[in-house]
DNA sequence: AATTAGTAAGTAAGTGATTACTTACTTTGA
DNA sequence: TCAAAGTAAGTAATCACTTACTTACTAATT
């Protein structure tokens, strides 16, 4: 699984193959399918260590902060953190949603939303309620926004061929984000 | 080229043959040939349709409207009207961006993608000099966020397989993006 | 203690399906 | 008449997956 995610910074997801998977683990092709039944199952349990992972990341974070916003704020950079750390996720994210069919691997990438989506929404109005954000905010709006934000400096970082860069252009996008959805002075 | 676009809103990008795009339009495969020399070459022309119309569109919406934030308001509602008409272009692009390979079709997209910006900041700026917009906003942020705004509806749209929705979504997450730039009164 | 049997993990060389692209030949229209 | 546009049947490469066989180690039986 590390594996997989390893050749996911180096190369379009979709053109892994299980050649490429076993060379890298100085294994012969024929040995990977002693552990896994299809190639389909390395992407399920790739799938499903990231999701758990990321999860708990973010969790981890929010559990931290002292507020809302604060709590937002370390979502976002833990997560910031995480891409930075294993740049192959995002590409195997965005790689799997293009799936028309409703694969195995798709359903687990929009549970993963899901659940994602959900946490935000906990934190947001949980944030109007105290009154630390704006009564009228679109929590659904404001949850994509979060998640488009970390999706547009992803794609930043893939067109300059920079995955470093990400760090030092987080804050200030999520600078925006932030003051677009706090109560106003 | 309308055939590739076509083809891409209903399967993933990287996995349209030379053959579907040849049968969707009642050829036969090898007739393809004669057109094009590569099937690089049909992604190269497709890729520069897509470039000039939604560089013309956003222009066109932008020249319309009076203020600085008005004109990103329209850039935004242009882009994602286009995005809902042709379903298939932000998964081509996405897919082309997911390439590590720096690629003809790949540094189309880049330079779509910087002419894009370009103009976002320009708009910036000048909403900025006008007042209109806040005078500390990183305009280069502002411009991540924008592309991020709408790469986050897409991706909603793709989780949910349904396109149409972007429109609905669209004006939520816009307002929160604008009050996060806006001038505050 | 020594032999035997069994098993998990590995290799090397297949297999059939699919793909982009080619070739030899035919049709069509100005 | 001739060139552009089309067809049908290739071709070589690549892919996921299989098969036949080997190796290293463990457990059981004698």
């Amino acid at each position: 699984m590390a594996t997989v995610i390893e050749l996911a910074a180096e190369q379009n997801p979709s053109e892994i193959t299980t050649s490429a998977i076993a060379h890298r683990m100085n294994l012969t092709q024929g040995a990977l399918f002693r552990h896994f039944p299809t190639k389909d199952a390395v992407w399920q349990a790739v799938m499903e260590w990231v999701a758990s992972r990321l999860l708990a990341r973010i969790d981890q974070a929010a559990a931290k902060a002292a507020t809302p916003a604060a709590a937002l704020e370390a979502m976002f950079m833990a997560h910031i953190d995480f891409v930075a750390r294993h740049p192959g996720v995002p590409r195997m994210l965005f790689g799997e949603l293009q799936r028309v069919e409703s694969t195995v691997t798709k359903r687990m990438v929009q549970t993963l939303v899901t659940q994602y989506s959900q946490r935000l929404h906990a934190v947001i109005e949980q944030g109007k309620t105290m009154g630390e954000l704006a009564p009228d905010v679109d929590a659904n709006a404001a949850a994509v926004l979060f998640i488009g934000s970390i999706q547009g400096l992803v794609m930043q970082a893939l067109l300059a061929g920079n995955v470093r860069r990400i760090r030092a252009n987080a804050p200030g996008a999520f600078a925006i984000f932030l003051r677009g959805i706090r109560r106003s002075s």
